[in-house]
DNA sequence: CTGAAAGCGCTTACAG
DNA sequence: CTGAAAGCGCTTACAG
């Protein structure tokens, strides 16, 4: 801090690095931005600069001049109790909010509940106040997506958006072979009657652990049976409702692969109040592997989705578009992970 | 957008829009910042212009003009877990958000995990990038309400910051009075050995609500013992550890005051695993009425603490610093829901 | 490698 | 009530 006129502590500016230096305000700006054409001896002196006022660059004014504001969104538009509630969104945050981290790029948390936050946020972000964004948002129908890649956002999605092709960028898990190893965990585990639960199939999460589901049943030559097909809708009391639809309409399953690890830990509620023991009587096998995995008992044999890996590529792919090039889709794989409810 | 000589679009400048309306630049500026000294006929030429133009105000030229950011930190300054774990964290997190956005203030979530981040964030904040901060820092020792405070930065902290006397203004729970309030619930429905597992105890919550328990044992005439009491993290799993511990200890036990739902949630399934039934044979009583309260069987009764009013109270004071009035501590009553557990 | 200067898009005294 | 102008703190061709 230096002090102006007036008493009053203002910051200091590039202004007084540069006559601290005994360099032009350029060289200072210079050496901030990756010090190219700054000799080792000006290098110096605007380091000690720096180091003596306690300098730190204004973003007002570089965002002002360069028109990027070195700052990214991270965009959520569902209802938020749905995203609060789901262990996923939490890893998914912090990965990201890390990773971003290391380019000391702050990230913006931005809740878009009702269609009202959606319009005043995609205005707030096309209005260049943000570099790109990080979408979360499955369902199709959604028109935030189509908004901000037709106003030329860098954008990338988490899971792939629905209905819009490969026209926008994404990372997701590879549901279907998630979902297809499951299964046949599940089958080598002896169970033949096994139900599934799935997420809401107007997400690709829902659509394609189904997809796999059926396609192992296939592989295996047991028949489809739409009676043991609940949709579920990623909520913890969502999947007790299903599980309990289920039951009635199937009482005689002995598995159940649910497309969520929260929505498995309601299932494994409703079993147990239903008086069946898991895994013994039924046998269930989970997708996430998030917190709500191991909160429940038994413990969720489930998919891991490697959200480390999703949040370090979502970030990777916002970069690079925000630098100018071209991303593309990117699937990860899932694994395996055996405790003990299947 | 208008289209530059380049042929590139260019979001419209204030200029844009002063040519459009045949009037200053000034003039637009004062129309956009309260519209004082513009004349009904200049309003509404500028009005038709922005509607023409599509403008929207470049927040950066304008917080390089004004020294103000127009956006608010919302900091987490602890293992990042905890607070996802916990739904009063997440529904803090959506008021604050909301009340921000009546004000057309955008919130920017911040988490400092490690020291490292710590200091980043410390600095990015006290370089003036964002007007205030809400802290979200109950542990005392943690510097950064103190740094803040120091640096001048406007902050308004969710519950009181322990070791910081009236020094910084905070909103907070009644957590004494609806501890005193659950224990008389308790002895009212004829339990005479109450337990308690209290939060840590170098937060307020942890060491008030222990108070407001130890309040009404002697105005019922009841010994203390220490016995009976085991202190808990707030976390699920702790919750059930703690329980573990003091059934152990005091086997006699025929209540729990748990000080929040999230560690009750685990104190009942801790209870149902030693045979224990709720409350038949055990009463439980939370603290919160987090989803927590209602996610678990029985649902808890509960201390409701009143979420909306203190993220609404947040806001304004943090507003009201910025605008640089002086605020001090509020604390708002907690609320008695009777469900199944107690 | 370096400095002088224009420019980013606003706001805000100032003079009228 | 209004316009002309300075200024906020940077970056970035440009000329050297």
């Amino acid at each position: 801090m230096t002090t102006s006129a007036n008493g009053r502590r203002r910051p200091p500016t590039i202004h007084d690095v540069a006559r601290e230096a005994g360099v032009s305000r350029g060289t200072v700006s210079r050496f901030l931005n990756g010090g190219h054409y700054v000799s080792p001896a000006a290098r110096r002196a605007v380091e000690a600069a720096i180091r003596k006022t306690g300098y730190v660059v204004n973003r007002h004014a570089r965002s002002l001049s360069t028109g990027r504001s070195d700052s990214v969104a991270f965009l959520l538009t569902e209802p938020q109790e749905k995203f609060f509630e789901d262990p996923n969104f939490n890893v998914l945050l912090r990965g990201c909010t890390e990773r971003l981290a290391q380019h000391d790029i702050p990230l913006l948390l931005m809740l878009a509940a009702s269609d009202d936050d959606r319009r005043r946020l995609t205005r707030y972000i096309t209005s260049g106040h943000v570099d790109g964004v990080l979408l979360v948002s499955s369902h199709s129908g959604d028109p935030v997506a189509a908004e901000l890649r037709d106003a030329g956002i860098p954008l990338v999605a988490c899971g792939k958006p629905l209905g819009l092709g490969s026209k926008v960028s994404y990372v997701a898990a590879a549901d279907r072979d998630g979902a297809q190893e499951m299964v046949r965990h599940l089958l080598a585990g002896g169970r033949r009657r096994i139900g599934m639960i799935t997420g809401p199939l107007d997400t690709p999460g829902g659509t394609d652990r189904l997809a796999g589901y059926r396609d192992v049943l296939a592989e295996a030559g047991l028949p489809y049976d739409p009676a043991l097909v609940v949709e579920g809708d990623y909520r913890r009391t969502g999947g007790e409702q299903a599980a309990r639809r289920l039951l009635a309409q199937a009482p005689d399953i002995d598995a159940v692969f649910v497309a969520s690890d929260l929505m498995a830990a309601g299932v494994v509620n409703a079993l147990h109040q239903s008086g069946r023991s898991v895994p013994d009587d039924i046998a269930v096998g989970g997708f996430d592997d998030s917190a709500a995995a191991t909160a429940v008992t038994p413990a969720l044999t489930t998919m891991r989705q490697p959200y480390d890996r999703i949040s370090a590529e979502m970030v990777r792919m916002l970069l690079a578009q925000i630098a100018g090039e071209d991303t593309a889709g990117v699937i990860l794989p899932t694994e395996l992970v055996v405790r003990d409810s299947a």
